[in-house]
DNA sequence: GCAAAATGTCAAG
DNA sequence: TTGACCTTTTGCA
């Protein structure tokens, strides 16, 4: 379930592993008729725009991937292991033989409790393993064309958000349900969108075009630091350092959102009950009191 | 052991 | 607006 910060670290990982290398591409559950068509061939380059990944083997052949909401990769050194699971693709490049395979050589993109690594250094990966993607298929160049056409400016690209401002300004839809539509800005989820809110304070139910010019500004330059913390980090940690208690009982684990998935607990600033809502099929959360309308 | 939920999108009606 | 799709993990029996 990742969100633009998951796809930009994986790119950035895949890149240093992969980029400029013949790479063996393979579905051995026969999940990805085109394997066939790029296995063999020098991985040029990867783009990562918003939610989506493109590994380009030629103009017309970028394999494009949507993690949707439960696909992730799934890392390794060394040889492959066998065949497990629902598994879509792998790609694979001749291990150099460096770390040998010890019981650490698998890595998933979720946080994890016992994963301290933070780094992006070291890219030791032979091997990617796709599972649970939404898509994973072979575009060519109209494809890939259109795809970026329908999508808004992604912070993590430097993209101009004057395109996104103006949809703001003129939409009569709550501003929570803009934050999310990709054609608006790309790379924000669902985690995002409700702290993106929080933080500014402004109540997800808003029309777009009655938000303050300011505070979307705001709203978009406050997700760029929290986008590429949230690459390095491997989570989304959106609370400030003074709002950030320890949950009870688990002295070593800081909360780390204000209000995504802490409905019915109280508000860290304010202690008002944080609420939840479904939005368009998804569960909004928001503080009535700090985001009042 | 099973149901429900989970950071998403697209197409049909 | 809804349903379909993809898979794994979590929570409750």
């Amino acid at each position: 379930m990742p969100e633009g910060n998951e796809i930009h670290r994986w790119a950035e990982r895949h890149t240093k592993a992969f980029v400029g290398k013949k790479l063996h591409v393979e579905a051995p559950g026969g999940r990805f008729a085109d394997a066939d068509a790029i296995d063999g061939k020098t991985l040029k380059k990867i783009h990562a725009v918003g939610k989506h990944l493109g590994y380009e083997f030629g103009p017309d052949a970028i394999l494009h991937v949507h993690l949707g909401r439960y696909g992730d990769w799934t890392e390794g050194v060394g040889e492959l292991p066998p065949v497990k699971g629902a598994l879509r693709v792998r790609l694979s490049r001749k291990p150099t033989g460096r770390a040998a395979a010890d019981e650490a050589t698998t890595r998933h993109g979720w946080y994890s409790e016992d994963d301290g690594s933070t780094s992006l250094e070291p890219a030791d990966v032979d091997w990617i393993e796709l599972r649970g993607p939404s898509d994973c298929s072979l575009y060519d160049r109209e494809q890939w064309k259109k795809l970026l056409a329908r999508l808004g400016p992604d912070a993590l690209n430097g993209d101009d958000p004057e395109p996104a401002f103006a949809k703001i300004a003129r939409s009569k839809t709550p501003i929570a349900a803009l934050l999310m539509d990709q054609s608006v800005l790309s790379g924000i989820g669902n985690i995002y969108r409700a702290e993106l809110l929080y933080r500014a304070r402004l109540s997800p139910f808003l029309a777009g075009k009655d938000v303050p010019r300011k505070t979307v500004e705001a709203m978009w330059n406050d997700s760029i630091p929290l986008l590429k913390a949230g690459m390095v980090d491997r989570r989304i940690v959106t609370t400030l350092p003074k709002h950030r208690p320890h949950s009870e009982g688990k002295p070593l684990k800081p909360e780390v959102h204000y209000v995504y998935r802490r409905h019915g607990k109280p508000c860290w600033v304010c202690g008002t009950k944080v609420q939840r809502q479904e939005m368009a099929g998804r569960s909004l959360y928001w503080c009535p009191t700090c985001q009042a309308e």
